[in-house]
DNA sequence: TCCGCTTTGGTGACATCGTCACTGAAGCGG
DNA sequence: CCGCTTCAGTGACGATGTCACCAAAGCGGA
């Protein structure tokens, strides 16, 4: 399984050989179909993934029947955080989920062990991806303790565009920003009644993303 | 600085005799008035610290003068994690205050850095303080987005209570919350209108305890 | 002791957000 | 075309957040 990912991630370049040698050698390529549950309530992996390719939604879930997303780990990042999390405490509901069909390194606890033991750079990569994560969350929860809905959700729809539609139902956004469906009906339609996008079912095209995004900024930190 | 803080530390009483000399020897035992602000914008830490006595909280500021508590570090803990998330992202928000007074064992990034390569007791003791910490901020999320006010605000009362009294203003109530104070002085009001507290300036006294922890545990996960 | 100031808490009015119940439209497979 | 499921829209109402303002409690100085 001598494929060289390693280079692929910008916190690895500076590896040196020997330990990169020691990474290659002793992962796994895995491909995963789109919608595999990664890790979850139960389900904590025996290996740590580094994500070549798609993306892998981390989100939680609520007695309730809510959610929401918590983060997406990009390409060319790892899922070091939750997966360590889950070996610690079994007992939490956030999942990660592969939000595409996605390519990823598989490496064996002990092999990670050692390597955080034996390279600087290794450790670096590790912990800067960590203090990513924590900001994130510290964001998340700022947003939602304090940031109006449709402000949130200005944001959200510029985030997750892809062209000039979202391609999303009113339930998927909901999940998104941890809040009902209902809101983001309102929201929307208060938005199509300002010509800012246009609605179909499971999509909405933005016609004025430049007032969206004016919106998004108006209280953003 | 040779005193044996080390054995106070539940996660690291394994630490080889090397190693906790190591630990022992070069690191600096101090004590921090209350009040003191220990991390925050601008004003990231050289040296990484172990909580001997006392408790630190750490909160998030808004822009609009709102704040949220997002966990307190207890003795016997670290704060690892917000300080190295400083060391890598400075630009955000958080800021951690000592509670009390306290009494740290201040330790420089070098020999941090040193003591995780060398000793995987170490790394356990490190990798479980993050995935503590980041449970909680889970649990902080999971709280704002999906839980009632009433029942966060019981949960409060009976965390922060000593003896049978909370010595908090509402407008610190209200900042442990991440919510408003009128929020808070409504909702006390609706407690004392049920008997179960009694009111005073800066102070709640618990008359009911028990019905309390009752609404506290009627929709818990 | 009284006065003036600050801190703390109380309240009404209103906007936003969450919940519930229900309706109807859009797609999809027979 | 029919029946089913999924998706979206809506009114009513309770819960929470915001704003403006007031009242009471403490505190320090005259």
């Amino acid at each position: 399984m001598s494929v060289d990912w390693i280079s692929r991630f910008q916190g690895l370049s500076k590896l040196p050989e020997r330990i990169r040698g020691i990474l290659e050698g002793r992962s796994t390529v895995i491909d995963l179909p789109k919608g595999t549950v990664i890790f979850g309530p139960g389900k904590s992996p025996e290996n740590l993934l580094f994500l070549l390719d798609g993306t892998v939604r981390v989100q939680q879930l609520a007695e309730n029947g809510r959610e929401i997303v918590l983060y997406r780990v990009q390409a060319g990042e790892s899922c070091v955080l939750t997966t360590a999390c889950l070996l610690a405490y079994e007992d939490y509901s956030a999942e990660g989920v592969a939000e595409t069909a996605i390519r990823a390194a598989m490496v064996p606890r002990v092999v990670f062990d050692d390597l955080i033991a034996q390279s600087k750079e290794f450790r670096n990569f590790v912990f800067s991806a960590y203090s990513r994560r924590i900001t994130d969350l510290f964001h998340v929860i700022e947003e939602i303790a304090f940031q109006r809905m449709d402000i949130r959700l200005a944001q959200k729809l510029l985030d997750l565009k892809q062209g000039d539609t979202v391609k999303a139902t009113h339930q998927q956004m909901a999940a998104e920003l941890g809040t009902a469906r209902e809101v983001i009906s309102r929201q929307l339609s208060e938005f199509q009644r300002r010509d800012w996008i246009k609605q179909s079912r499971g999509a909405i095209e933005l016609t004025d993303p430049g007032s969206i995004a004016k919106l998004a900024q108006s209280e953003a930190a």
